[in-house]
DNA sequence: TTGGCCATGTAATATGTTACATGATTCC
DNA sequence: GGAATCATGTAACATATTACATGGCCAA
């Protein structure tokens, strides 16, 4: 999924401003770009150059102008496109992996207080995760269907950090007791 | 994790050609950049600039010349600095959530193909794995230490791939089964 | 004779991230 | 007075991906 796809669904929910879209793709685990990204607004303008999405300006008392942007039929069309294109694959990138592949060097207690670092932080966001899941009113309902996908949605990110929880207790666990010592 | 500390990672393991690093990190999932990276190269020749690598060209008959390249002391400095900084968070990138995440106006057997091709997919993938991981030729084993960490690294994806097979697989049930109707 | 493997590299393009600029308002 | 929020945008930089260029060897 591209900047442009994930804008155009989100407009298929409804109108947002780019500032909008902004706070949620950095609140949100799903949408996974990085925060304060301003590529947003340049991608907007493509969109809107394009056909796909038009604009509103709204005036407020006090605050500053904004752009509110909704989806065109043609960016329905589009959208539509994408979504029954094929399937895309994850894309795991595990830098902590990258960091154990080459430890060999470190001390036991250095692997094991990586580990525990990577424990904390992990369910760190596992917490901040669930604590997201628990606003339904951040996320589109427009048919019990579009309600139990959002709701599997949101399970596939926590089963992956709880795995990745499991994963990583297991790994101390087993360095700290030196078991791999034993390992043939 | 940046390429240059993985081609330190894997050049602390053995001396290595930009073709063979290419090669590695290609095929494998724990590095995970795109296949023929040829920023391999450019990344190679910055390392050699700030004397963290060094190389020796091997000519072969009938066979192109190679530069083989090694780690120095400055390279293995820095490359155990990076290890010992803050575990790097995982960066899931899954496209099909976003994918998931708007198809209401798809009917349901058009969500089902998908969660389908998703499902073959996943599966294949957690099936080439598997062989990687069969191979234990491809990876260092300097110590039972070393050993140990790339088992685990290999049944980090193992069971990361694992769950997001169960997760597509639950999916499909209860939309097949049309159960997310009764859901309330 | 076509395609794949070996081997290195450049160039172009796309995408992602960070920093900067502006300016009013509100809360501490 | 300083920081955060609202709001849009530009510029610079970093990284990633794809295509192209070269050229010999080997196997189907």
């Amino acid at each position: 999924m591209d900047l442009r796809s994930t804008i155009l669904g989100l407009l298929s929910w409804q109108p947002f401003s780019g500032y909008d879209l902004k706070r949620i793709i950095s609140q949100s685990d799903i949408f996974y770009w990085s925060g304060n990204n301003n590529q947003i607004y340049k991608s907007l303008i493509e969109l809107q150059k394009s056909g796909l999405v038009n604009y509103e300006v709204q005036v407020q008392e006090g605050l500053p102008a904004k752009k509110v942007y909704s989806i065109t039929e043609k960016g329905r069309q589009e959208l539509r496109r994408s979504l029954l294109s094929t399937p895309e694959l994850p894309d795991l990138r595990k830098g902590f992996l990258i960091q154990l592949a080459w430890a060999d060097p470190l001390t036991d207690a250095e692997v094991l207080e990586l580990l525990e670092q990577y424990e904390a932080d992990i369910a760190n966001l596992l917490q901040m995760h669930q604590a997201q899941a628990r606003k339904p009113e951040e996320r589109p309902e427009r048919s019990p269907r579009e309600r139990y996908l959002w709701e599997r949605i949101m399970a596939n990110i926590t089963s992956t950090y709880q795995s990745e929880l499991e994963w990583v207790r297991q790994t101390k666990q087993e360095i700290a007791g030196g078991s791999y010592r034993q390992k043939e």
